[in-house]
DNA sequence: ATGCTTGGATAGTGCCGTTATCCAAGGAGG
DNA sequence: CCTCCTTGGATAACGGCACTATCCAAGCAT
């Protein structure tokens, strides 16, 4: 399959195509001669996870590389390829450590990995990114004056935790170990948009059930 | 309290406040004399709001506009200021019709909503972005071959029922009606950020604690 | 009066994802 | 063999977005 098919089956124009594969987001196909390269149905199966994950999951190209590079990594154990792929999606912004909000936001969290049991999370916390995240949205909050109590947290939490027991219990079900990793990142990244429309779905039934159409 | 103070204040720099201010993300202040204006409170508050939207959240400042013009439109009742300016928020991209994964997902979604009873949701279909967007999500993973079953997303449905319920229960605890509107739509934007980051954690500890840190 | 500050208008910057333009080298048809 | 079309690769251009810098005239303080 050369440039023109791929573009075709994929939907997507040559020139985004030949952008990918000088971004590295897509390897170069196979090259026939100087001027013919041979994709084949990976290029594509590939293809369309990019797309996807920057359609759908609106991540970055940089981050999409990275995630990819991680994923491809050999030499990495699958536990901890998986890991590194992930860790990789957060786009972050550093919390400021100046910030009182944020000094008062990293010791509710701890408060709350304690309250959960969550004992491997803490060990994590100094270099997880989703632990910087979670500070990050806490201390915007306090910021602004919500002061919500810190059971409504445990509460989400809870939820979070049924929620990534399905995501884990999704990715066994998957037989072959080359195919978990990227299962598992797919799973993070597609179904963030999905959870968070499923949630505002329920949102418009709850509150049209509490307080109807007016 | 002048342009200056307002952003000494809160952190921003005053040209980006002009900028808000052009784009009618803010109020303009009130006009002394030729140059000075007066700015209070409230400006600076819903200058925090603004960054919190923005940066936390993520919204494009587009829609921040579109979201505030809503919470701010004193012809409509509480739950349709509260409706008009959630459904504002998603930056759908629109579903092909023509694609067949697409519609594939439209039936496997309005299956869900009647496994699960969401009469309402039902009827908000056809105009709610949510809807529109959990279609595109479904469909963008049919598209890449996962055929996860019917019960995974039912249950990951049941899951953000269970948060919706939380957000709603939330917004009730606050006192003032004219805060309600800005408090569900806040905890909409940032509470986004807060799950997602819960909900990678969560994967973290679930993740070690079944496989370990291999 | 004079120098500094203010708000407003306008233009410029940097980044990012994508797309258009060129070009030389093949390959296909006569 | 010659011509014409297509290919892949390099490079430049584009459009959108969130800011940010520059000017400017009008006030205020000293």
């Amino acid at each position: 399959m050369r440039l023109a098919e791929l573009s075709r089956r994929s939907g997507v124009a040559t020139a985004t195509i030949k952008y990918y594969l000088r971004e590295g987001l897509l390897p170069p196909g196979r090259q026939v001669n100087t001027t013919t390269a041979e994709y084949d149905e990976e290029h594509l199966r590939r293809l369309r996870l990019v797309r996807a994950m920057i359609q759908v999951g609106g991540l970055p190209v940089a981050t999409v590389r990275e995630v990819l590079g991680h994923v491809d990594d050999d030499s990495l154990g699958r536990s901890m390829r998986l890991g590194a792929a992930l860790w990789a999606l957060p786009q972050v912004q550093e919390p400021d450590e100046e910030d009182e909000y944020v000094r008062t936001a990293q010791r509710e969290v701890a408060a709350l990995l304690d309250r959960l049991g969550w004992q491997n999370a803490k060990l994590l916390a100094t270099v997880s990114p989703a632990y910087r995240s979670l500070v990050v949205a806490v201390a915007a909050f306090r910021r602004l004056g919500y002061a919500w109590g810190f059971e409504l947290l445990a509460s989400y939490a809870r939820l979070m935790h049924e929620v990534a027991r399905l995501d884990l219990d999704f990715v066994e079900t998957h037989p072959s170990e080359a195919e978990k990793v990227e299962t598992a990142v797919l799973g993070a990244v597609l179904t963030e948009p999905m959870l968070q429309a499923l949630r505002r779905l329920a949102q418009e039934e709850e509150s049209t059930r509490r307080y109807g159409f007016e």
